[in-house]
RNA sequence: AGGCGCGUAGCUCAGUUGGUUAGAGCGCUACCUUGACAUGGUAGAGGUCGUUGGUUCGACUCCAAUCGCGCCUACCA
């Protein structure tokens, strides 16, 4: 084996070997299944720390249970991303100077199956390189044929139900993208604005009522001025019409207690009802009162184009729109808006305000209300169910907390409006005759079937396409071949996790649930972990525009300084922030990323991984799991070197679990490992099964590093080689070195499949679980670990205990008397029990070995003790003469810091069982714990005193 | 405004139902090229657990208040 751990040597190639022997597919025995769905990354995505966070859970869970012995899949796909992928398309044709209607719609739908199949790869390669063992051979696409069937048969039925409608609502419209967006896709940010305060005269002349707003241009579309009718300023007024400016138009005063505040800036609100969606909720209220109703479309004035710029009049409409606006965009409009209300002396006043700014999550310009047809899911009927799944528990939010976060949204769920006016996705399956009817299935063919239609009577489809997140909802039975009843679909619906972050509960999470309910009348999943961010190592979130962001695939492969620049600077939106990035970048990694490998990336993952907390990603942390692999890779060398051709006592023993044919004399090191060893297992499942990878982690990490490598193989080494050792000795401590590593093995796989199969294949021969050149074995399938009672050996951990802190105390005074570690030094027992003389002789190999004792003497009751330095190891003293060569001064310091830690230790137990409350309330067991502990603590608080006064007196 | 979460060693984080001297990794100090590993070994320094009260025999842990930080939802025109 080479010196230390080369990753790039075997992470491809094993990947390559487990999918070409289908390893990742379901098997077909297990009596119980187990299933994730992957969450649908974007077909034309790329990954990101989040990715690799979010899938190494679910490799570790995947793997973890197919060791176990379960029919295991994860399924895997992607999902078309709507209106990212139509936007990444779109910027490709305007390199070409083209727009996608140049193309037409089916042209451009080509050119998106053509980039799908270029970049799709891109992201599935990246899932492999992180060693997810994701079933390849089913992978499915929201847009795939099976999928789209799903899609248009869900539609249909909820149309058939009532639960699909066709309605004109306001909506939030994306200016730039002309389509619909869902209030999800809206993100609102605090920006700096202003506040205009505007004067609208009373039409009898008799003053004016000054309303405020932060959009001025709106005041073309408004229909009334709300008051609260509590409001003693303006009560008299109600009903009274106000002089619109600019526009010639007469408005009412009305009265809305739900709407105004008096309290709030002038007590006086404009309503633009089809641009404001409070107004909207206005209007609705009072769209019956004469003075609204009868202006035109009944009040409900839209002034915007889809651009976002002041519309035409239409032919019946007169100048409702003032001729002056037509055309000008919504910004423009304002300025001259509020220039012209200036003019006429309508301005009261412009103040600066801070306010929410929506913005459309994908193109970044300001959303509009804005009033279009669209398509709606009726949501109530839906969520009622899935509240109802989370509340009796068959559903379970870890950590438990985030079930409020749900609750919250869907008892407050708006109807979700599903119509997107962009090309790419899954049409809508509805017709439209001239006669403004509508006609709704699985094609055109079929309504028209259905509807006694002819062939000649004319039907035209609707233009748009469903929300991406339609299909994404069906995900956990589509990709198993619903509605078609397959075996798939049989064994693993309900799956039984959903893995992923808090920012997709709404949008996904969310409508998986409700349509499961629907659709398959069951739950998608049991459990529903949410993880959190990945941070960078300040805190900041990962972003393109802050270039922080890591790519997963660079801390694997490593990445050089300028590779790091360049990619950290290409292709910003803002390319003046460039130059600050490139100074970030290199200040933060001088020297560029280097190579840590995909186990050290997944380990780091993991043991980050504590509940519901964002990580703050951090160099150092996979800089320790990698050496953390380098420790298993040579503790790996040094087993092999010591077992390999020798007699390890397993010949022909083919499972984990039988007795040696060899006769083996077992020490008190192997029946201490192999104790460890059945807690970490026992450690290492709970901590899975629970979601705690972090502990999960730590209980291998600690295991391997601090027992098997820092004790177990130093203690090996006496054994071994020792010529005067016991042949069955030799070969009980190689079985247990052997077998203990191909536990160990197998243990870590789920977190780090590959170095695990890569020693594995070495190791698993000799530990006689697979024979020697055996093909097609991995540890993939072999048991996972389970602990055995019968070895847990609590005598045995106490007797390693003794020996432990005989050594420690030994490398402690060597350590601190400047006595260089290697030197072997006498030894003198001063009373030792008949058992610690025991122990003394049993072990002296040990000792000699670790604490490099030269030689070990029992003092009796009748010698002196010589001037030396001590150690306690129970009652027993443990001096190392130095006679003469003492250094007083640091050894009466070391004693006085022993001291005072005891003494101080006596106190406090003492004062807490003076106290009779205490004594008379806790537990019996912390009383008689606290009695054995001051026990101890004060006899060897007196042997300390005692020595530190014998080494004063010298 | 409401909801959720966080505040423990210089840094990144554990700490299970209240009961050891509050732990780990990284970093730091000293020593060690010992034949698995310098991506290493040995020893060590470092914390009044944000603050203040309260409950309790006993609080990092439970309760209340308070300060600071983060996120989400809803927003005042």
């Amino acid at each position: 084996m080479e010196k230390t751990y080369d990753p790039h040597a075997i992470e491809q190639r094993w990947y390559q070997t487990w999918e070409e022997r289908g390893y990742f597919a379901p098997g077909q025995s297990g009596s119980d299944s187990y299933c994730i769905m992957i969450p649908p990354p974007n077909v034309t995505g790329s990954l990101h720390m989040g990715h690799g966070f979010n899938n190494t859970i679910m490799d570790t869970l995947i793997r973890y249970h197919r060791m176990k012995g379960d029919k295991t899949l994860w399924q895997a796909g992607s999902d078309h991303a709507g209106i990212a992928t139509q936007m990444v398309v779109e910027r490709q044709l305007e390199a070409e100077n083209k727009k996608r209607h140049d193309l037409g719609r089916e042209r451009f739908i080509d050119r998106i199956w053509e980039w799908k199949q270029e970049s799709g790869g891109n992201i599935s390669r990246q899932l492999r390189r992180l060693g997810s063992s994701l079933d390849w051979q089913h992978e499915r696409f929201t847009m795939d044929d099976g999928l789209s069937e799903a899609v248009r048969e869900v539609f249909i039925r909820l149309y058939e139900e009532g639960l699909i409608y066709r309605g004109k609502r306001l909506v939030n419209w994306d200016p730039k993208l002309h389509t619909a967006v869902s209030d999800l896709e809206v993100l609102s940010e605090e920006e700096y604005g202003h506040m205009w305060h505007m004067r609208y005269p009373l039409s009898n002349g008799q003053g004016h009522l000054i309303v405020a707003t932060t959009r001025p241009e709106t005041m073309l579309g408004d229909c009334a001025v709300a008051v609260n009718p509590g409001d003693e300023r303006y009560r008299h007024l109600i009903g009274e019409l106000l002089e619109l400016p600019l526009t010639g138009r007469r408005i009412p005063i009305i009265a809305d207690e739900e709407h105004v505040d008096p309290e709030f800036g002038t007590g006086c609100v404009k309503i633009t009802p089809a641009h404001d969606f409070n107004d909207y909720a206005v209007w609705q209220r009072h769209r019956d009162e004469i003075t609204i109703s009868e202006q035109a479309h009944g009040g409900l004035i839209n002034i915007f184009t889809v651009d976002a710029a002041i519309r035409e009049n239409e032919a019946t409409e007169g100048s409702l729109i003032p001729e002056k606006y037509i055309g000008m965009d919504r910004y423009d409009a304002r300025k001259q808006i509020v220039t012209d209300l200036q003019e006429q002396g309508l301005l009261e006043k412009i103040d600066d305000h801070k306010l929410m700014v929506p913005r459309g999550d994908r193109s970044g310009v300001v959303i509009e209300p804005y009033l279009t047809d669209q398509w709606y899911v009726k949501i109530a009927p839906l969520a009622k169910p899935a509240i109802e799944a989370v509340e009796s528990g068959r559903i379970r939010f870890v950590p438990d907390n985030w079930k409020n976060t749900y609750y919250e949204w869907m008892r407050n769920i708006q109807d979700w409006c599903i119509s997107r006016q962009i090309w790419w996705g899954h049409r809508i399956p509805a017709w439209y005759d001239d006669r403004g009817n509508v006609y709704v299935g699985r094609s055109e063919a079929d309504v028209r079937a259905q509807h006694n239609l002819d062939q000649s009577y004319p039907l035209r489809q609707d233009e748009d396409v469903l929300d991406t997140w339609f299909s994404s909802a069906l995900w956990p039975f589509s990709t198993l071949g619903w509605p078609q009843q397959t075996e798939r679909l049989q064994d693993f619906y309900p799956t039984s996790v959903l893995v992923t972050a808090f920012d997709i509960i709404f949008f996904w999470v969310a409508r998986m649930i409700m349509m499961g309910l629907k659709f398959m009348d069951d739950v998608p999943f049991r459990d529903v972990y949410i993880h959190g961010l990945i941070r960078d190592s300040h805190g900041d979130k990962m972003s393109k525009s802050k270039g922080n962001v890591l790519d997963p695939i660079d801390l694997i492969d490593g990445i050089g300084l300028e590779d790091l620049v360049e990619k950290r600077t290409s292709g910003m939106m803002q390319p003046k922030l460039a130059k600050k990035i490139e100074q970030q970048t290199r200040k933060e990694f001088p020297d560029g990323i280097p190579s840590f490998g995909t186990d050290a990336l997944r380990f780091t993952f993991a043991a980050l991984a504590a509940t519901g907390r964002d990580i703050k990603f951090d160099l150092g942390r996979i800089e320790g799991y990698r050496n953390f692999c380098n420790k298993l890779w040579n503790a790996t060398r040094y087993v092999m070197m010591n077992v390999e051709g020798q007699d390890c006592g397993v010949q022909g023993v083919k499972t984990g679990h039988s007795e040696p044919t060899a006769k083996l004399e077992r020490s008190v090191a192997d029946r201490w490992i192999m104790s460890r060893l059945q807690k970490t297992k026992q450690a290492v499942a709970e901590a899975i099964e629970g979601y705690r990878f972090d502990h999960a982690a730590q209980a291998i990490y600690e295991f391997t590093w601090n027992e098997y490598c820092d004790w177990y193989l130093e203690l090996s080494k006496p054994v071994l080689n020792d010529d005067n050792a016991s042949l069955d000795a030799k070969r009980g401590t190689r079985r247990t070195l052997v077998r203990v590593l191909e536990n160990l093995l197998r243990l870590t796989h789920p977190v780090m499949p590959f170095i695990t199969e890569e020693i594995w294949q070495r190791v698993g021969p000799i530990a006689g679980v697979i024979d020697a050149g055996q093909e097609d074995v991995t540890i993939m399938n072999q048991p996972f670990p389970t602990p055995r009672r019968s070895l847990i050996d609590e005598a045995a951990e106490e007797e390693m205990a003794w020996v432990m802190q005989f050594i420690l105390g030994i490398r402690k005074i060597k350590g601190e008397m400047n006595i260089a570690p290697g030197k072997p030094v006498p030894v003198i027992l001063a009373n030792a029990s008949e058992h610690d003389k025991a122990l003394a002789k049993r072990h002296r190999h040990f000792l000699d070995f670790l604490a490099r004792t030269e030689s070990i003497d029992i003092l009796t009751e009748a010698e002196d003790e010589p001037e030396s330095s001590i150690a306690l190891v129970g009652d027993m003293k443990v001096l190392i003469p130095l006679a003469g060569l003492i250094d007083k001064e640091a050894e009466s310091k070391r004693l006085e810091k022993e001291i005072g830690r005891m003494q101080s230790d006596v106190e406090r137990i003492e004062k807490k069982l003076a106290n009779s409350n205490f004594v008379d309330k806790a537990p019996q067991a912390v009383v008689d714990k606290e009695r054995d502990k001051l026990t101890e603590s004060k006899s060897a608080l007196e042997t300390l005193q005692l020595q530190l006064e014998k080494i004063r007196k010298l």
